[in-house]
DNA sequence: AATCCGTCTATTTTT
DNA sequence: TAGACGGATT
């Protein structure tokens, strides 16, 4: 059969695998989207299961395009019928269907992160809650850590004063959410789980038409997350998890990798299959990530292997300071791209955004196109919120975000006086703010009759009409269009609402679908690509988390130092270390060819210079792997550079009973460390080093034994 | 309604 | 250092 050719043995063995629940381990690189995609294949191929019995969870909305295309490609047959998408996506399909047992509006809309903090703004206001000891992102943050527990606010243990509080203010805000129709990302999530769990006759229906469940990243699911698909599965259902512990770095944001080993009691795994076969690296590119990640504890225990030979060393530079180490990074990508590599098949990652500035400048002013990934993203946009409010409020009078946000946008004389009395009487008569606003714009020459008449003309002329023209009229009517135009700086944002109406026609032939509410819906659930794809042969910049899933020929890996890489945040937080150091496995085995590591001795940081000891992580790779390359050339034109070095030239060069700042040091216990700061003189002189891991210190000259290194 | 100014704070991010 | 934000000013 021509689906199985090319597997190896236990990709073989996984895809064919009986109707029973299986855990996959799936390592970087060893063909986890193949076996997932194929045994779908396999399954409707083989006539186990019709397409109507598959429900396939991912996290990403490309992750589920990507298993559409590809299955669609194995199979002859139409897979209308399969369920395949995110779990947002597939909650937000299940409660429009439902909506009513849901105890949901049909035209129910969905607050993206950015809405959901204005909305908690909002009721934090009303409550005439401290702002200072209840900030807006920390209540949000507590809402959606209580939702994906499972809980709401009645469900809430209180403990003290400040949870009792946080209970409160999560109440008012779900019932702020439910008067006006919307729903938040957790709540997508939690709202299907009580459906489902309150429902019996929906349950059985669905439990019985999902003979299998394939879940991608399992690794990355939450609690909630997790009670759903168990919810979902019935005593018949063929679980199918495919996850890598050692890749699970989202821990921050809710995902629990405790999920792994539940699965394999609760769905009586029988055995796990492990796939450790790697088709991406070379040989010493896997020992560096092999003997890191063999540091972390807790882990299920892999190991990859290779067919691949050796391949290169892993490289290793050490720079004087960050502007050099940029530098580097650019002599070192102008010989990549002579020996014949593709700009695009090279990536630069970072721990964290900042640090891509300095890169940026380097690679700009050497002319070499680059792409950073990470920003703002198209749906986000402040013209394309603002648009999308129009047509939200058209379709949803009720929406009090989307009114407060346009009420007075573009500019019409609706000033914040206006609107708290409009608050105040929706509160008083207990209307929404578009009916007050229609109660008391009696006289129609006043400016909130005008933009009622804008809502309600939207609303009017584009019954029944395709949804691009649905935005073009939107976007005429509300005047954003006009307002951009005559701002100065406007000309982007206007490019950018034209865009919006591409997007709707977009929508409408790929989705097949012209309801507006569905675009609404997509508008929230897939917020769109960072940037536009240049087409350009690019250098790709980027987080390493945001490169998880992709991998390149040849990949830096830069600030490996202690504080940046592991971060120093991430010391403080249990299992933090682990967390970081499943990141740097991430962040190597992106390579396929060509691996560099670098670090700097000193960097730019919130405006001070900072003197860093390299990364553990880069001791954690076996010498064996490693070539060092020649340290910090020497520039002579220090010119280019001369914007980064002030801050160091000067403190850092005088002399100080032998040690100057900046110089490395040896300590008898502490080990390798640099001099940061000094004071006191004669017997008191004292050194202040930081050690990396071992902290930072102040010694007395006098006694600590210390070497220059 | 727009702009200015001082204060504050600095991981990682998808839906 | 830089950016975001809120309050006060014009």
């Amino acid at each position: 059969m021509s689906l199985l050719e090319n597997l190896n043995p236990e990709q073989l063995a996984a895809v064919t695998l009986p109707d029973q629940s299986a855990l996959i381990l799936a390592g970087a690189g060893s063909g986890k989207t193949r076996v997932l995609t194929t045994r779908i294949a396999w399954l409707i191929q083989t006539g186990n299961v019709s397409p109507s019995g598959i429900l396939a969870v991912t996290f990403t909305n490309k992750a589920a395009k990507e298993m559409l295309t590809r299955i669609s490609a194995m199979l002859p047959i139409s897979i209308r019928g399969m369920w395949v998408g995110t779990f947002h996506g597939l909650c937000n399909r299940l409660l429009r269907t439902h909506h009513r047992d849901a105890g949901l509006p049909q035209l129910f809309q969905i607050l993206d992160s950015q809405d959901q903090h204005a909305a908690v703004k909002r009721v934090l206001k009303a409550l005439n809650v401290d702002e200072d000891r209840f900030p807006a992102r920390e209540t949000q943050y507590f809402i959606n850590a209580a939702k994906e527990e499972g809980k709401r606010a009645k469900d809430i243990e209180i403990a003290d004063e400040f949870t009792r509080r946080y209970a409160e203010i999560y109440a008012a805000y779900d019932e702020q959410c439910q008067r006006e129709g919307v729903v938040d990302f957790a709540e997508l999530l939690l709202r299907t789980h009580e459906l489902l769990s309150k429902n019996e006759v929906l349950r059985e229906h669905y439990r019985s038409r999902f003979r299998h469940i394939l879940v991608d990243e399992f690794q990355d699911t939450n609690r909630l997350q997790y009670r759903w698909l168990k919810l979902l599965a019935g005593p018949k259902t063929v679980m199918f998890a495919v996850g890598d512990d050692d890749q699970s770095i989202y821990r921050f944001r809710g995902a629990h990798v405790g999920n792994m080993t539940e699965f394999e009691r609760d769905f009586r795994v029988e055995n796990v299959i492990r796939l450790e076969q790697n088709y991406r690296s070379h040989g010493h590119i896997l020992a560096a990530a092999n003997a890191l990640i063999g540091h972390n504890r807790k882990r299920l225990g892999k190991n990859l292997w290779t067919s691949a030979g050796h391949g290169e060393p892993v490289r290793l530079y050490e720079a004087q300071t960050d502007g050099y180490e940029a530098r580097w990074l650019v002599e070192e990508i102008q010989s990549l791209r002579r020996s014949g590599m593709r700009l695009a098949d090279v990536a630069i990652l970072y721990r964290s955004n900042a640090q891509s500035r300095v890169i940026e400048h380097a690679l700009f002013s050497e002319g070499l196109p680059y792409r950073v990934y990470g920003g703002l993203r198209f749906f986000e946009r402040t013209e394309i919120k603002h648009a999308l409010a129009y047509l939200r409020l058209a379709a949803n009078p009720e929406d009090e975000g989307a009114f407060l946000r346009v009420a007075n946008f573009p500019a019409r004389g609706i000033g914040a006086r206006t609107l708290e009395q409009l608050q105040e009487a929706a509160r008083t008569q207990g209307t929404s703010l578009y009916e007050a606003a229609a109660g008391l714009s009696g006289k129609p020459g006043t400016a909130l009759a005008g933009f009622l008449r804008i809502v309600d003309s939207i609303r009017a002329e584009t019954q029944g009409l395709p949804l691009p023209e649905t935005v073009e009229i939107m976007l005429a009517k509300s005047g954003l269009v006009a307002h951009y135009k005559s701002e100065k700086d406007g000309a982007d944002r206007v490019e950018n609402l034209g865009e919006l109406v591409n997007a709707a026609a977009a929508f409408v032939s790929e989705e097949d679908e012209h309801d507006l509410q569905a675009f609404l819906a997509h508008a929230a659930l897939e917020s769109g690509e960072t940037q536009a794809a240049e087409g350009a042969d690019a250098l790709q910049l980027m987080t390493v988390h945001s490169a998880k899933g992709l991998e390149f020929a040849a990949v830096f890996i830069t600030g490996l130092e202690e504080g940046l890489f592991p971060h120093e945040q991430s010391v403080l937080e249990d299992d933090g270390l682990e967390e970081e150091r499943r990141l740097m496995y991430v962040a190597i085995t992106r390579a396929r060819l060509r691996l560099y590591l670098s670090h700097a001795q000193t960097r730019l940081l919130h405006g001070q210079t900072r003197y860093n000891v390299a990364s553990r992580f880069i001791d954690e790779i076996p010498e064996g792997v490693v070539k060092r390359l020649s340290s910090a050339p020497r520039y002579e034109r220090l010119d280019e550079l001369a914007w980064r070095e002030p801050a160091r030239t000067g403190a850092g060069s005088k002399p100080y009973h032998g040690f100057r700042i900046g110089q490395s040091v040896q300590h008898p216990k502490f080990g390798q460390g640099v001099v940061v700061n000094a004071e006191g003189s004669g017997a008191d002189a004292r050194l202040q080093i930081n050690f990396g891991r071992q902290g930072m210190k102040w010694l007395a000259l006098e006694y600590a034994k210390l070497t220059s290194a």
